[in-house]
RNA sequence: GCCCGGGUGGUGGAAUGGCAGACACGGCGGAUUCAAAAUCCGCUGACCUCACGGUCGUGCGGGUUCGACUCCCGCCCCGGGCACCA
């Protein structure tokens, strides 16, 4: 080749007389993700000699080619796949798609297409993104939800789970579009609680549904949080929404307001965590949905009551739980009172939204001197309110839920005899009070949770069918497991009101009963996506069982997930879900019995966001990562993205470029490029600093790594190379910096790798240190004068603490700013000194 | 409303109670080039100073400490989630 006519060359520097091809992220790419797949670079078996390890990234939803935050997700479960591989593990690398779900069926509204054929596309498009990311899966193990031979099985753990008493049926509400004759997803409300197809104001309507009694294992779900190494706010965040409680539940009899009983002779219950201020109740609420709402509602307050009862059944729970704006149009006073046990008085019991059917048992008593909501709500109906903790000196503010000693309970001696409080601290007043309900039959202790049963059924089509069969005679009846899957029907025309056409298919709909084989029809309701989510993790360690969901014996080898990663938008619900199957399937026998926790190690990555906006499809702020892979490449944007921030941050894509990371890239290629002679070899003194410095970086990015510093690994990989190109290079700190980048920039590091060694660099073992030469012979020390830095001493990293003490006195920056005997010297060889004048 | 995060140069960020601003982007300057791109090298928090050097500075107000971006208390603002409660 003549020089000039080349666009492929360029020269460096008067050595260069030799041709160095630019670098060519297309070809290199490319080729490398071809050979990852021909060679099976990550497929792995289930017998595989070496540890095992189970990488997992949460299984996307295909909605088409990647967007910059599936980049983020899979660059980083990639880069630990090839870390653990290079570390001698056995890396199971599953990939996976969350394929039902709600937009494949409006996209099958709009369009006409069957949501399958939609799905199917989005999903070879994603698959084809994440390929061209360089991320290295064992494609043998994929799985996607709506796949006949996994809704298969997921229908199989619903009814093991039916069979064995963790699925019941019963009625809930649900939103319900009047115009659209349809039920909505949350999603499809708007904020003004209308339907965002048909602007109907949306209603609430009882519906059978279907339920798993995660409730049961609320106790196991909180405590085994100890179990996993999960981020500290995941945790709390998940401990908070399990929600426990300790407290009494008692129940009150129904009067008027002169204590004579109700006719119906009803009772209600109250739940409260607070027995101790029972003396200060002075009225009592129901739920609006509550069962005896309306048996208890006097003639004279009825219309008011229905009324109000409507009403806070349209209106969101969120809304009903704030304490924002007027109170008095918030509760309703049914006529009636209940008589409080602790004082023998009656109080008057109300009606509020701000109280859940859900929680407890859907009543509470008010008491305004210790509960600031229940204080406004007095204030609001004028209701009496009564102190019954003594607030600390000088205390001006309403209710007082501090601890203090309980006073007015009872108020006077001669009112009640046989329960004294006054004078006890809360804890002790609690448990009192507790004993006295249980020794008069009226009580008893209880804990409560906030989690309530998972609501599975969904009134959808793109779902996986629930398994249950409708006979006249025998009810409700599980179809047989050698019938499964139930198959949803491929005729079906999509109604523009969002309308499942299950529930008008003739052939999908009639059928026979499995237990007396009369006519009988399918249930149409789908199973919730989350239920599909729930086990796929189990899945991938024997993907292709046709006789069972997997075998125990592959979820043994692999499971628990070593490294679980994905969004912080999932860090309740579809954790928590995932953590109940597995507890239940192991419960069962059909998991590994010892298998109590999924996921042992978990990481939540930010969201990336656009001028501060989350970025999403439906907000149309996307940026698309194909023209950054057509010219820069996977490796710059891999590194761009790791080099961005912290990975659990957010991060605003606004502003960020892969500039810095893709120059890096050229840098390094122009290094390590063999034969390359841009930069010059070290030689004597010189090269042993570099080789210390290399050794300096493997310690550093190893600890990283483990720590999930990965922008500082960037900045450290670039601080590095920037020294190289002062210091000169050795063959030991190039080929050390490629394989400590392997993992994050897969192809410019295999293929340099190749170019100078031959082989393939992720079959290199990782790099260890050698102590001996991470020893320095100086460093600087800092001495500081009341906390002010006034000089820096070159000092040996053995100094003692009184040579230190003595150095740094001794400075003449230092002896300006000190007359007379310092009060106190703090001497932290060898990093520091502080005098105190 | 409740729960969980977050506020550091022009920008993204670094600093596990001990040198605030590593590393990059952007900007400025130099080398190279006929010229440009690319590349290589240097400077770049603000203010005062010819300079040496000094003062200030991590959302705001307090506190703990010899020492606080870091820990504690109270605010303000921003982001996200919600089946949200006795």
């Amino acid at each position: 080749m003549e020089p000039g006519t080349a666009d492929d060359t360029t020269r460096h520097g008067d050595s260069a007389d030799r041709r160095l091809p630019v670098y060519d992220p297309q070809a290199v790419e490319a080729r490398w993700q071809q050979r990852w797949i021909d060679e099976g670079t990550y497929e792995v078996d289930n017998d595989d000699p070496r540890p095992p390890y189970y990488v997992l990234c949460m299984y996307p939803y295909p909605s088409g080619a990647a967007h910059m935050g599936h980049v983020r997700n899979y660059t980083f479960g990639d880069l630990i796949v090839r870390h653990r591989t290079m570390q001698g593990y056995g890396v199971l690398s599953p990939i996976g798609f969350d394929s039902f779900g709600l937009p494949a069926e409006n996209a099958a509204i709009e369009t006409g297409r069957h949501p399958r054929e939609f799905t199917e596309e989005k999903i070879v498009e994603l698959s084809s993104s994440l390929r061209r990311i360089g991320a290295g899966y064992d494609w043998r193990r994929l799985v996607t939800s709506h796949s006949p031979s996994y809704t298969r099985f997921t229908q199989w753990i619903f009814l093991k789970f039916l069979e064995n008493g963790l699925a019941y049926k019963q009625m809930a509400a649900v939103n319900w579009c009047p115009g659209c004759q349809t039920v909505l997803a949350n999603e499809q409300v708007l904020a003004d609680g209308t339907c965002e197809r048909s602007g109907d104001l949306v209603e609430a309507k009882d519906l059978e549904q279907w339920f798993f009694r995660i409730t049961d294992y609320a106790q196991q779900l909180l405590d085994d949080l100890d179990l996993v190494d999960w981020p500290e706010r995941v945790v709390t965040m998940q401990k908070n929404w399990i929600g426990r409680s300790e407290g009494a539940e008692f129940s009150m009899a129904v009067v008027d307001a002169d204590g004579n009983a109700h006719s119906s002779g009803a009772e209600v219950s109250v739940y409260t965590t607070r027995p101790d201020t029972a003396f200060g109740m002075t009225y009592a609420v129901l739920a609006p949905e509550h069962g005896l709402a309306l048996t208890v509602t006097t003639d004279e307050n009825r219309p008011a009551v229905e009324a109000f009862v409507a009403r806070a059944r349209s209106t969101s729970e969120m809304d009903r739980l704030s304490s924002e704006g007027a109170l008095d149009t918030r509760g309703v006073f049914t006529g009636s009172h209940l008589l409080n046990p602790f004082t023998q008085q009656p109080v008057p019991l109300y009606l509020a939204d701000y109280v859940l059917v859900t929680y407890g048992t859907g009543a509470i008593m008010a008491v305004p001197g210790q509960d600031q909501r229940d204080w406004d709500f007095a204030e609001a109906y004028d209701l009496p309110i009564v102190r019954t903790v003594q607030p600390p000196e000088g205390w001006d503010g309403e209710a007082y839920t501090g601890d203090g000693p309980a006073i007015n309970s009872p108020a006077s001696e001669s009112t009640f005899e046989s329960l004294d409080l006054n004078g006890m601290d809360v804890d002790e007043a609690k448990a009192r009070a507790i004993e006295w309900l249980d020794t008069w039959g009226l009580g008893e202790a209880k804990v409560n949770f906030r989690l309530r049963d998972w609501l599975l059924s969904r009134q959808r089509f793109w779902g996986s069918p629930i398994p249950v069969v409708y006979c006249p005679d025998h009810g409700a009846v599980p179809v047989p497991v050698d019938q499964l899957p139930v198959l949803a029907p491929d005729d079906v025309e999509f109604l523009p009101t969002g309308e499942s056409p299950l529930k008008h298919h003739e052939g999908f709909l009639n059928t026979t009963c499995p237990r007396c084989g009369g006519a009988a029809v399918r249930e149409t309701d789908t199973m919730d996506t989350f239920v599909d989510s729930s086990w796929y993790f189990l899945r991938f360690a024997d993907p292709t069982n046709e006789d069972l969901p997997f075998d125990r014996a592959a979820v043994e080898h692999w499971l628990p997930v070593d490294q679980y990663i994905g969004g912080v938008e999932h860090a309740i619900l579809h954790l928590m879900y995932a953590r109940f199957f597995t507890k239940a399937l192991a419960d069962l026998e059909v998991a590994p019995a010892t298998l109590r926790e999924p996921f042992q190690r978990l990481f939540t990555q930010g969201m990336i966001r656009l001028d501060g906006v989350k970025m999403s499809k439906s907000k149309g702020n996307l940026v698309a990562p194909e023209a950054i892979l057509d010219r820069e490449g996977a490796d710059a944007l891999r590194l761009g993205q790791l080099f961005v921030g912290p990975p659990a941050d957010d991060v605003d894509w606004e502003g960020v470029g892969i500039e810095g990371t893709y120059r890096f890239i050229g840098r390094l290629w122009r290094l390590a490029y063999p034969g390359s002679g841009v930069v010059p070899d070290a030689s004597g003194d010189d090269a042993l600093e570099v080789d210390k410095a290399t050794h300096r970086l493997i310690a550093r990015v190893s600890d990283e790594m483990e720590r999930w510093s990965y922008n500082t690994s960037v900045a450290a990989f670039m601080e590095f190379t920037n020294l190289v190109y002062k210091q000169g290079k050795t063959d030991f700190a190039v080929d050390t910096l490629l394989k400590l980048l392997a993992p994050m920039a897969p192809h410019v590091t295999a293929e340099l790798w190749e170019l100078r060694n031959g082989g393939h660099v992720h079959e290199e073992p990782w790099p260890e240190h050698d102590p001996a030469m991470l020893a320095v012979d100086s460093v600087t020390m800092v001495v500081q004068v009341a906390g002010k830095i006034r000089d820096r001493l070159e000092v040996s990293p053995d100094i003692s603490e009184d040579e230190a003490a003595a150095l740094a006195l001794a400075s003449e920056k230092v002896r300006p700013h000190v007359d007379g005997e310092p009060r106190k010297v703090i001497s932290r060889p060898p990093n520091l000194v502080n005098i105190v004048p």
